[in-house]
DNA sequence: GCTCTAAGTTATAGTATATTACATTATTGC
DNA sequence: GCAATAATGTAATATACTATAACTTAGAGC
């Protein structure tokens, strides 16, 4: 048994770990209804404390859903990595994409807590939200598998990353489904992605040429 | 005075129009907070009438808000074709993106509604809501100036489409501001722009040479 | 003029957020 | 060890919002 269960209380007073069961819990709750779904008051009765218990640990709603909403960051951070990681014909980037679209639409709540709420545009600079959203977007850079020349490479990061979610947005809208769709979702990543490389590699390629002409 | 203001009414009891008055009403709330940002009691008080009048014109709360966001894609509409009417220099396409990202920020919690709430994908298919957005699609379609060869035009439609979208939520989320940035986001947009523009000409082109070979 | 219906009203139930005052456990300094 | 204190829980309560039920009013059609 790990040390940290030791600790663990035996009495119902104290839960033990209030603050983390309520991000676990209220995660799941988001999976499907998005941040619409999560209410403190039904988090505290399945978790079997009072409806005050949470603000223990919350100031409010709003500090909960950002501290879910750091989590959900660091959970996509993490299914992304592991997609990467994981050997394959494809490049990191394809990889990453097709990762970032099957989270996108299967959960979509969490989703949508990430990347189509003003929590994350509310956070303070330094804060644990603002640290998990930035890691993230540190790993598309990464994606890439170019060499950081000028800005060119966060440029095109930031290209593929928001082309990624409007693909998210128009799928889960239904825009990309049926018989009208006559483009599949994986068809239009994988345009982005190509697109993305060659336009990253002639971007670099130029950008040496003018280098050396200039020296 | 027109006929339409000389049948309203004196007295309080009737408010005339109050269905329209709540639309119009929830969308200026919602032009900041977005859809949590409508409350039918608020509404409801605003416009000086008791909290359950509006239940006589709308089922419930869902009911409104999909009114709304129909509501706010004529709006939109209007003011993506306004913006391909003026006269310049700029393609429709870029006049469209300006426009769409300009919208996006200005006004992004009418934005949401529209693209990152799931009001639209829970509409039904022959809706007001569904046709409302169909329309605003179409006008994406028109604003590439290209003629129908098979579904070119729709794809790369979806395509510019979904990078505006993530354009926007990149921008809203304050990835695109500040020092950091390194790409403003009108260059982001004139660079999908452009991309979108030459894709679907060398698609065209392609498409009719493979076709007069075929023949 | 009478009736019927659309569109209001008051009253009320149910659910959520959030605060206050109080209770219990855990920890820490001595 | 033990008292002071911090951390974390509870009960009671105020406030806000959604929604329904039963009743009322104004105007339209016959």
């Amino acid at each position: 048994m790990p040390s940290q269960l030791a600790r663990k209380p035996q009495n119902t007073y104290h839960h033990g770990d209030l603050r983390d069961a309520l991000i676990k819990a209220a995660l799941r709750e988001a999976e499907q209804g998005g941040a619409e779904a999560i209410s403190i008051k039904a988090l505290a009765k399945e978790l079997g404390v009072s409806q005050p218990a949470p603000y223990r640990h919350f100031a409010d709603r709003e500090a909960l859903l950002a501290a879910v909403t750091a989590e959900a960051f660091r959970q996509f951070t993490f299914v992304m990595r592991e997609a990467m990681a994981k050997p394959s014909k494809q490049s990191k980037l394809s990889l990453l994409a097709q990762a970032t679209l099957d989270f996108g639409l299967r959960r979509n709540g969490i989703y949508r807590l990430m990347f189509a709420s003003r929590t994350v545009s509310c956070a303070a600079k330094g804060s644990e939200l603002h640290k998990a959203a930035s890691e993230t977007f540190a790993l598309v850079v990464e994606a890439l598998e170019a060499p950081a020349v000028g800005y060119l490479r966060e440029r095109h990061a930031y290209k593929i990353w928001a082309a990624l979610h409007g693909v998210v947005m128009l799928a889960e809208q239904g825009m990309l489904t049926g018989e009208a769709a006559h483009t599949t979702r994986e068809e239009l990543v994988e345009d982005f992605v190509t697109e993305t490389k060659v336009a990253l590699d002639a971007a670099i390629k130029d950008a040496r040429w003018r280098d050396k002409a200039g020296a």
